[in-house]
DNA sequence: GCCAACGTTGGC
DNA sequence: GCCAACGTTGGC
């Protein structure tokens, strides 16, 4: 089983909006970077990834969703009116990727990125270098589990 | 293939 | 709102 961080903006899709969707089950489109792409076609069903607000106060780690089914074409980028089309790619040979994912674990208490940058072992983590803009990243099993245990914490 | 210009991301 | 970091585009 591997692990991995997803990022988004709760003014896109938020965690609440995850919790409102019919068996808690979303497709996660509009990857455009290749790196994070790749990534998205690496994920197994099963494995589990961190939830990550960003570009909001505060950035939180609101629960951990998990794989429901591997990659497959991303609808949106043959649809002409999504923000997220993309006329080059080729429905023959599709360039981006979507998965689909489910709620696995709700925190008892969010975990914020100021805890996360407290935690020496969390040091090496991709969400935390300067400049990381990758929205699909891989997480360590150690990492992972870290920050599963501080939200299963209460009161922080 | 280089690289300047540009647009976007995202923490602060 | 600022701006550094980064990815992409396109002229040459």
């Amino acid at each position: 089983m591997k692990y991995y961080l997803l990022k988004t903006e709760p003014q896109t899709f938020s965690w609440q909006t995850l919790k409102e969707m019919p068996a808690q089950t979303t497709i996660w489109e509009g990857v455009r970077n290749y790196q994070a792409r790749n990534f998205l076609r690496a994920m197994k069903k099963g494995d589990l990834c961190l939830f990550y607000h960003s570009n909001v106060t505060p950035n939180i780690i609101p629960g951990i969703v998990k794989v429901v089914r591997e990659a497959y074409p991303d609808p949106f980028a043959f649809d002409s009116r999504s923000k997220y089309y993309d006329g080059k790619s080729d429905p023959q040979n599709p360039r981006w990727f979507a998965v689909d994912v489910q709620l696995a674990e709700e925190f008892v208490t969010p975990v914020t990125r100021e805890q996360l940058k407290e935690i020496p072992e969390l040091a090496g983590m991709e969400l935390l270098k300067t400049g990381s803009r990758l929205s699909v990243q891989p997480v360590s099993e150690r990492e992972f589990s870290i920050i599963r245990k501080l939200g299963a914490k209460a009161g922080g």
